[in-house]
DNA sequence: CGGTTGCTTACG
DNA sequence: GTAAGCAACCGT
């Protein structure tokens, strides 16, 4: 018989992707893949989409009609199903949870059950009487019964089976509407925009392009130019962004210069406001700026992907399933779609450029920045004293001061110091879910657990030597606020980290000097600024990560990228670090030649995928052999894969539960998710606690 | 015995 | 997720 594969909205079977059912003959033309249905499960009604349109043969279960076919949920189209199915293969993530991350939120069911007494006589408790007698007279809704005569549903069945009151369900499908357009532009320009860019880049589409233009507002320009391109061809254009607030900037300056008004979709949208812009997509010609959930909206003539700051690790979703990379769904969806996508960066990540220059199949464009700000690297080896600024970051400080420029401060640290050490002993108070450093916040005087949010008192005496005095070391942006606020007293001076809440964007502008962390990156194009001081770029640099040299410099490229001062500061303990050096002059080619030697030796991409797989348990010693186990059996399959560990992960003790991983090297593209969940269900021992996660072709790791 | 509560099971 | 099914209990 033939059946649907229907994907259900928001109702988790286990072991269960979808669920079949059956085609009744009056909906025969109106069923299709990718529509959405109502379908029955149990006594309710659920949402779906169909998935797909099967044959299957005398099935060992019951299989039910789908109850009706939605013409008002926009469908789902088979490019984006077949994209679904790809990241829920090569990335191992489940199919219903992949499926349901796409699914609009923002239309739901509402099913209302009436009851009413039939016109029989049976024998009935007292309860079952009353309840009876109360739907003779006219039928009541199922909520307002039980609450008023106060029953259960038990007694309610009972009648149903003695057949003394009567069922009906009524169906209604909930769309909300949102109260404020905050998803569309407000702004408008008259006319388009035009600006001047050369011709060859619209030819170069016919490929991927990968489009390598420093200058932040030149790449704005160029996106403009090939976006009026395709939109006057009457086709939709989606714009991916890795922030909120990078999507935003670039929607002021681009809704200057197009003479209509742009979506945007990103996750502070309410589900009113985001299923708006998903049924629009599906039903208009539309410019959409989107975070990375955009490359998921049901497109009705989409023929433009533009992927700004390709390189940004925030494209990373490892966090929770569905795990993907941004850049590489991007590309899938444009080629799945057959449309020209074009990915942007001020500074390209080494994967894409290395496919750009060896395997050819992206396109490059090369735009260097002409007018540069001077870079000064500090070298923090030869000060003398120990004080929290340099002398050359004071005077030119100063100097921007007194020139009423303003001065950014970018520190990565949070808290008052980062360690509390007993001066004693030298123990370090760690957090007893997590064994990581406890933070010293001085104004609610407290130690913080930034992994799970622990907190306690400074204690009075180490809990090692019952020694009494600590120190508080290392520098967080509480400490380095308040050194700025005590050093400048007539500045205004403004913290900004995750800690604090930012009130107003004006107080921004009308700061002299912020100390933040990467929160502050947005804020570098500020047209007053002249000083930005990296306070320490080592605490970037050192991250145990191989992609952290690339981080780290695509970080500093970006914010050279739309910085409008004249000069930054590096404060480093390694001024002769290979990316600090081409930092200083400004050669992409250097870094490049380093970084990729510097992988080809320890068989790092792009020479190699590397796979992760994190485990995790309250029982440290049953990681270590089922995940011994999971190393030994891969090793036995593929004799030639570069397999590490398991080893701790850092933090490697986290609300309770240790964490190690698992690293494979794989060089020639032997295996795959699947065959990575297949070995670890094997080696899972029946009763083990042992949660793993599959992590694919990672572009950064660490270790 | 009717009714409730709490738990496990399975849904197509 | 959540309706169904079942066991154990409670009160009349």
């Amino acid at each position: 018989m033939k059946a649907s594969k229907v994907v259900l909205f928001d109702t988790y079977i286990p072991e269960k992707d979808f669920l079949y059912y059956s085609i009744p003959d009056e909906f025969i033309s109106l069923v299709d893949i990718g529509k959405a249905v109502i379908v029955p499960l149990k006594k309710s009604k659920k949402l779906g989409y169909i998935w797909d349109i099967v044959e299957i043969e005398d099935p060992k279960f019951e299989v039910y009609p789908i109850l009706s076919v939605l013409e008002n949920i926009p469908p789902i189209s088979k490019s984006l199903i077949t994209l679904v199915n790809w990241i829920s293969n090569y990335y191992s993530n489940s199919l219903y949870k992949t499926a349901n991350y796409i699914f609009p939120s923002g239309v739901e069911l509402e099913i209302d059950r009436y009851l009413k007494a039939k016109d029989v006589a049976v024998d009935m408790s007292k309860k079952q009487e009353k309840v009876f007698l109360a739907l003779v007279e006219s039928e009541i809704e199922e909520k307002k019964l039980k609450k008023e005569l106060k029953i259960s549903e038990n007694i309610i069945k009972s009648l149903l089976k003695k057949g003394a009151i009567e069922e009906r369900f009524e169906i209604k499908l909930k769309e909300k509407k949102p109260r404020k357009h905050v998803y569309l532009s407000e702004k408008k320009g008259d006319s388009w925009g035009s600006f001047l860019i050369e011709r060859k880049i619209l030819d170069l589409m016919q490929k991927p392009l990968l489009l390598f233009v420093e200058a932040r507002e030149e790449r704005w320009k160029i996106y403009h130019e090939i976006m009026k391109h395709i939109y006057q061809k009457g086709k939709s254009v989606l714009f991916v962004f890795p922030t909120i607030k990078s999507l935003i900037q670039f929607g002021d300056f681009l809704s200057q210069y197009v003479p209509f008004s742009i979506y945007f979709y990103h996750s502070f949208l309410t589900e009113a406001q985001a299923y708006s812009v998903f049924k629009t997509t599906n039903t208009e010609q539309s410019v959409v700026l989107s975070t990375s959930k955009g490359l998921f909206l049901p497109f009705k003539d989409l023929g433009l992907i533009i992927v700004d700051q390709e390189e940004n690790e925030f494209y990373n979703m490892r966090e929770k399933e569905p795990r993907y990379d941004t850049v590489v769904v991007a590309l899938k969806r444009a080629q799945l779609e057959g449309i020209p996508i074009v990915l942007g960066s001020s500074s390209p990540s080494i994967a894409s450029f290395y496919r750009a220059i060896n395997y050819k199949d992206l396109e490059l464009y090369r735009k260097p920045l002409l007018n540069r700000p001077q870079i000064t690297v500090v070298d923090l080896r030869r000060e003398k004293t120990h004080d929290i600024l340099d002398f050359y970051s004071l005077r030119k400080t100063e100097e921007n001061l007194k020139n009423k420029k303003k001065v950014f401060i970018l520190l990565n640290r949070l808290g008052y110091s980062p360690y509390v050490q007993c001066q004693d002993c030298g123990y370090i108070f760690m957090c007893p879910h997590c064994k990581s450093s406890l933070v010293y916040h001085l104004e609610e005087r407290i130690m913080k657990c930034h992994y799970c949010g622990f907190e306690m008192l400074p204690p009075e005496r180490c809990p090692v030597c019952e020694g009494y005095s600590f120190i508080q070391s290392g520098i967080g942006t509480e400490k380095l606020y308040r050194y700025i606020v005590n050093t400048y007293r007539w500045a205004k001076v403004l913290r900004v980290d995750s800690e604090i809440e930012l009130q107003d964007e004006t107080l921004i502008h009308e700061a002299d000097i912020i100390v933040g962390t990467r929160l502050i990156e947005p804020w570098l194009d500020d047209n007053g600024i002249g000083l930005l001081i990296i306070y320490n770029l080592d605490n970037f640099l050192h991250i145990p990560d191989f992609a952290s040299p690339e981080k780290t410099f695509n970080m500093m490229k970006r914010i050279v990228g739309m910085y409008k001062g004249k000069e930054i500061i590096i404060r480093t303990y390694n001024p002769s670090h290979y990316v600090v050096k081409a930092l200083k002059i400004n050669s992409f080619g250097d870094f490049l030649n380093r970084e990729l030697s510097n992988r080809k030796s320890l068989n790092y991409p792009p020479f190699s995928k590397i796979h992760q797989i994190l485990l995790e348990d309250i029982d440290e010693r049953e990681i270590l052999e089922e995940g011994g186990r999971i190393v030994e059996e891969i090793r036995s399959n593929f004799v030639t894969l570069d397999v590490l560990g398991p080893a701790p992960y850092f933090p490697y003790f986290i609300r309770d539960k240790y964490r190690y991983q698992i690293i494979i090297k794989d060089k020639e593209g032997l295996i795959d998710g699947a065959f990575l969940r297949g070995i670890c269900e094997k080696s899972k021992a029946p009763f083990s606690n042992l949660r793993f996660i599959i992590n694919i072709d990672m572009e950064e790791i660490l270790t």
